[in-house]
RNA sequence: GCACAGGUGACCGAGUGGUUAAUGGUAGCAGACUGUAAAUCUGCCGCUCUUAGGAGCUACGGAGGUUCGAAUCCUCCCCUGUGCA
């Protein structure tokens, strides 16, 4: 096959997937394409890590300050916007490089999503509503009457996962579970070579906790009450990890140290759930340390350039 | 050094004679995930075996004791916190 290359770096954060992806990017014509569901937000900047100002001039970046932190942003839109630019890039002859933190989002660009339909915030709030006035299993057992498929595979106790199963079946007339059967809707055109980074737990640990106080050094709690000022304090995208904490901290929740810790904390958890859902992901080449390690650099870039070589045989 | 209050599994913390390897919570590990995903949820969690139903061992500061039976009651000792010296 003659398709071209489609890099994906994946791996847990602070892995040090940017770091690699820059390396291979400077030396094989790359453009960045950014698989974060946070770092699509503009104005959130030191909560999520994403590249420098610095390393983005390197080379273009994409699907970072996308949209603004009051906007809802979902997988589907992520799908749709990646697709877009990784066919951009393609068509300047350069090699699109994806750098992958959230895994549904990887996973909707790749092998895309089923033919659902859109949330529909009113329906959702209803059926919340009844979820905290009786409870969670009343829920799970009207779903049990609609699609019992669905009913078996998703715990009572997941409210989320219950209410969009409902949600589907209500808005469509089909059971989730049959738009499933129906398949998904992969990308097409590339080959695809994803390159995983898995470092030592601890050392990752480590490493996080690290990030996670300078990350207050830098001004994460200042840039949280500016964003509050600015967009109020329901912002969905604030109540995510850092910014959550820091939201807690100037509501006087708890101390700063506290808040250290429980940021700290939460990334350690965070990584540890990306961990569990790469695994799965199929024809992973792993690399057991992190994206800065030189000599994983290095391998990396064999791997790819390898790969390169393969298409004009 | 007298007076109280305490010492429980990695940590916090229930339990005041027996269905107690010991409620919860946290951490840890493993897992799920199809439009909130940095979200949401599940399982395991003293040790060793196991034909997976169980079996054995070690545990509630230490040492004794009471009792058929003790984390729980008694005695002494060690340690910690607070108050008085």
């Amino acid at each position: 096959m003659n398709l071209p290359l489609l890099v994906v770096i994946l791996g847990p954060t602070g892995s040090g997937k940017t770091t690699l992806a820059l390396f291979l990017g400077d030396r094989l014509d790359g453009e960045i394409v950014s698989c974060d569901s946070l770092a699509v937000y503009r104005e959130l900047e030191i909560g999520t890590a994403k590249p420098t100002r610095e390393e983005r001039q390197r080379m273009p970046h994409h699907l970072i300050d996308l949209v603004s932190p009051t906007d809802q942003f979902t997988a589907g839109d992520y799908s749709r916007c990646a697709r877009k630019a990784i066919h951009e890039i393609r068509e300047r002859r350069r090699l699109p490089v994806v750098v992958g933190g959230t895994g549904l989002y990887l996973r909707a660009l790749l092998e895309g999503l089923f033919a659902g339909v859109p949330r529909s915030e009113d329906l959702r709030s209803r059926l919340r509503e009844r979820a905290t006035r009786r409870s969670p299993e009343y829920l799970h057992r009207l779903l049990g009457r609609i699609d019992p498929a669905a009913a078996k595979n998703i715990h009572a106790n997941d409210v989320a996962k219950v209410i969009r199963a409902l949600e589907v079946v209500i808005r469509s007339g089909h059971p989730i579970t049959e738009l499933w059967r129906e398949g998904r809707d992969p990308l097409q055109g590339f080959r695809i070579l994803r390159l995983g980074l898995n470092p030592d737990r601890d050392a990752l640990y480590e490493r996080l906790n690290q990030r996670a106080r300078e990350m207050f050094s830098a001004g994460l709690i200042e840039e949280t009450r500016a964003l509050q000022e600015r967009y109020g304090r329901n912002v969905r995208s604030l109540r995510s990890l850092g910014y959550r904490q820091a939201s807690a901290y100037l509501d006087g929740a708890f101390p700063l140290d506290k808040a250290i810790l429980a940021v700290q904390q939460g990334h350690r958890n965070y990584a540890k759930r990306q961990l569990t859902w790469f695994r799965r992901e199929p024809d992973v080449q792993w690399r057991s340390g992190f994206g800065s390690d030189l000599q994983i650099q290095r391998e990396c870039l064999e791997v790819v350039k390898h790969e390169i070589a393969r298409k004009d045989r």
